[in-house]
DNA sequence: TTGCTCCTCACGTCACGTGAGGTGGC
DNA sequence: TTGCTCCTCACGTCACGTGAGGTGGC
């Protein structure tokens, strides 16, 4: 036992943050919007987060900025993946078929629709970073030709 | 004069945002902004845009949408391009060297980091689809095989 | 004991959404 | 004249930001 490197165990809510690039307020919005709590709380009340909660958060933050996906639309996200995983775990004990199919379909809907909206905004992002390259590539050409003047025609 | 195709010059704020996929709101929330207004007010108070009004939507909702820029972001690249129109119009009269390449220099930091945002996005976005389709590939084949136990294994 | 970070309210802000009540145009 | 869309307030909402005032842990 120990030898976790800690006090207590898990890290703190200033360090997740800070490692995740968000701000505390985000974690502890994201608690209570439901989508994203700490493995443990402390006897004084402080958060404590595991290694699984980092990865979970890293995650979350991956469809909120690649994606621009609401809390809303995450939380559904993260409660499809929550539950395909119980699925998993009680892969041939509790669960009947027809229900497992219900719930991997749903899955394979939820992933299908945020492809769609990867490709959507990928289409999106190609054209317009071609665009600002070509412009960027001529206003270089100008700036050689402003500092030619600039040269032979001093004041 | 006229062959204009409709009554006054311009098309009314509802189609426009239609047209955009936004809402009225929207474009009025962007002209208190200062980033987004119409070539023209009917006498009655209405406002009318033109198809130039229309490209600059689009390119302000193609900042907004795909790069994520906040409005004050947008405006400030807006007041980028229109400064770069103004001395392209004015390009060998008033203007001094000097200060055409500041605003050229400005204007190519600008993209710079436009396309750094671009590539940061896209170095997101191609992995985390990768991932979703391999999950979609593993989801369908444990389909295929809960649809056969279903089938061999009615009740 | 002193800093530093943490805690919970709670109000502020950004980018709109959503009526309320009234006027303009085919 | 009747709908429909437009107009301006103005309050609501989502995803946080930002102190206010107080407690916990190295």
């Amino acid at each position: 036992m120990s030898g976790q490197g800690g006090p207590g165990a898990g890290m703190r809510i200033g360090d997740v943050a800070a490692q995740a690039g968000v701000s505390s307020r985000t974690l502890r919005y994201y608690e209570e919007r439901g989508i994203f709590k700490p493995s443990v709380h402390t006897s004084g009340g402080e958060r404590r987060y595991g290694p699984e909660d980092v990865a979970q958060l890293r995650r979350i933050l991956e469809l909120r900025n690649g994606l621009g996906l609401s809390v809303e639309e995450v939380r559904v996200f993260i409660e499809s993946e929550r539950r395909l995983g119980v699925l998993r775990s009680a892969y041939h004990e509790t669960e009947r078929p027809a229900e497992r199919m219900e719930l991997v379909t749903e899955a394979v809907a939820i992933r299908r629709e945020l492809v769609a909206r990867i490709d959507a905004k990928m289409a999106q992002l190609g054209p317009l970073r071609q665009e600002l390259l070509t412009t960027i590539v001529r206003q270089e050409q100008r700036l050689e030709e402003l500092r030619q003047e600039s040269v032979s025609e001093p004041a």
